[in-house]
DNA sequence: TTGTAAGCGTTATCAA
DNA sequence: TTGATAACGCTTACAA
């Protein structure tokens, strides 16, 4: 193995001289730090971030722990992580927690040992208590995560209750009145912001809330075609579904369809993300875009801003990033050439 | 920082002990060996892995460098890589590339840097040149790479040609003779494989060849929307459109329907990859399933026993995975209802 | 079975 | 501006 010794010898200058030019440092004479890139090139040296990193204590790497690969939702986010992290010069972990406990637990050991600068950390799973000591040892961002809870956290997210606050008025511009909901887990703020922002919409509009008309995902495709195809078999079938991620707007348009029913002249149905796949379906799917790939981009900004050692003001360490409607073909009319 | 140092002393042994209960070596007394996990758990030890690696000079961390984040395709294997390395102890860099030479090079550099043990890298641009140079300094595993012409390389891939032949075999089946080809990149072994699968398939019913049936598109739905809208205006308008992966396929699709075409009863859709969206589009997405996750897996496992030092004898270092016929919605016989 | 000490490839301090 | 040298936290002979 080449290492910097032997480029020392070959450019006949201190080790210390070869790892300055290497880092850049402006003290070394131009002529010593030509000799050092020749015999950098002569010899085929790699640098060995081991060694740096293990003297420095910082390794130039990051975990990033999201709860599922399934759902385009967090590879989009993730890349938002990985592009804005490479423009650092940092190289991401990507480790997937399965919505589980343990596993997340997990990989924050894995990580820690590895030595990573900071983790980033997606609609995390441990408690308060853990995510606090935790905070304590490492550069620590959380996503989907009531801040109000722990001031001290670090916190992105985008607004989960405006984005169904938006939905639902949407849904009533398109006078709907009869809308049913496939909301969440329970588990995390986002879940449960959701879940009470459809309650206050129809609050707002005196619609009196069913509980026939909410049901419980866990965000899979499958889970909002089973739920779907139980609203669609009620006694007054809703006139717009609408689901608090994409995948289960999905799953839900095509139980309705499965059923006889047309999306949307016959049922609404309408999801929340923005992901991708929702302009391939037929019809595309009317959703609330969530700025994923930005909120990647926020959170490293802000592990970043953590890593280069500013003291991050109370008011900037809980970024929220807003949502806007994406109007597709998947919403009409409420009483638009009705079958029902 | 708490060390192994300070363990020692917390437990009364030399560090020499406590590394090797560390590592589960036998040769430790047991009553040392509680006393060294005693003082663990008292002083919150953690194990440093970057001093560790820069001893042993392996990291239990690789690379996993896929084309693009954006077809779910590559995802699911790289889920099938992630699972397959954390049941061996190792933690996976993901590098986007998006299929830029440039970025794989810098992410090849960067992973050599951060003494990753071995890469895994799919659908490589770099040139064979550069990637036996790569084979020669560390372990690495391609995908979608022809190893005829380079029996050195580790390799695994799906059969991108069966895939092809078995699809065009149920467009047969189904009657259809005027099979519109949306091709992939001329650039990967599987890209001219699929061309020439179709060629040859055409051949064999002897179905001549007409080049305004072929179209190349980049893997994503938007070019498969393009070029299937062509593929509709042409005067004689095939009854089927095969794509080369799903995602051109679910655009073609989109772009069919959107001309007033009604799939599959005007015109037939079938793609290749098997990826899950393909049953949220409608009708369905008829396709072949590429065994992805067992792509990663296989391609960990070979990875892994390369740096077990396995020797592995020349005719395992070319895994090749089977494909199947996946049918779904959007295929029907030629001939029914058809507008055309 | 245990302890001692050299060394992995860097960085950083200090003296020159 | 440079060179020499002691760390960094671990592993691994080798000696005891």
């Amino acid at each position: 193995m080449v290492t910097i010794k032997d480029v020392a010898r070959v450019a006949g200058v201190s080790i210390g001289t070869v790892s300055n030019v290497l880092n850049g440092k402006e003290s070394v004479r131009l002529q010593n730090r030509e000799k050092v890139y020749k015999a950098v090139d002569q010899l085929g040296f790699q640098y060995n971030m081991t060694a740096s990193a293990l003297r420095t204590k910082t390794t130039k790497n990051i975990g990033l722990i999201i709860p599922t690969i399934v759902n385009p939702f967090y590879p989009e986010l993730a890349r938002g992580v990985e592009d804005e992290a490479r423009k650092a010069g940092f190289t991401v972990f990507l480790c997937n927690s399965d919505r589980e406990e343990e596993k997340e637990r997990n990989y924050i050991g894995a990580l820690l040992s590895k030595g990573v600068d900071g983790i980033i950390l997606l609609k995390p799973k441990s408690s308060q208590e853990e995510l606090r000591r935790l905070n304590s040892q490492i550069a620590l961002v959380v996503e989907d995560w009531d801040y109000r809870s722990d001031q001290e956290l670090m916190t992105v997210s985008s607004d989960g209750y405006m984005a169904v606050i938006q939905a639902m008025n949407l849904l009533f511009q398109y006078k709907h009145r009869k809308i049913a909901f496939i909301s969440g887990l329970m588990e995390s703020p986002s879940g449960f912001g959701k879940m009470r922002a459809y309650e206050i919409s129809l609050e707002s509009r005196n619609i009196s809330y069913r509980s026939e008309y909410v049901a419980y995902g866990d965000y899979s495709w499958k889970s909002g075609y089973a739920v779907a195809k139980e609203f669609v078999k009620l006694e007054t079938v809703p006139t717009a579904i609408l689901a608090a991620n994409d995948m289960m707007a999905m799953g839900a348009m095509k139980a309705v369809q499965s059923m006889g029913y047309r999306v949307p002249a016959d049922i609404s149905v309408m999801g929340i993300d923005g992901i991708e796949m929702g302009k391939l379906c037929t019809p595309s799917l009317t959703t609330v875009l969530q700025p994923k790939y930005e909120v990647g981009v926020a959170a490293f900004r802000l592990l970043g801003r953590i890593l280069a050692g500013e003291d991050i003001p109370e008011d900037k360490r809980h970024i929220m990033l807003e949502t806007r409607i994406m109007e597709r073909e998947s919403v009409a009319y409420a009483d638009e050439g009705r079958l029902i």
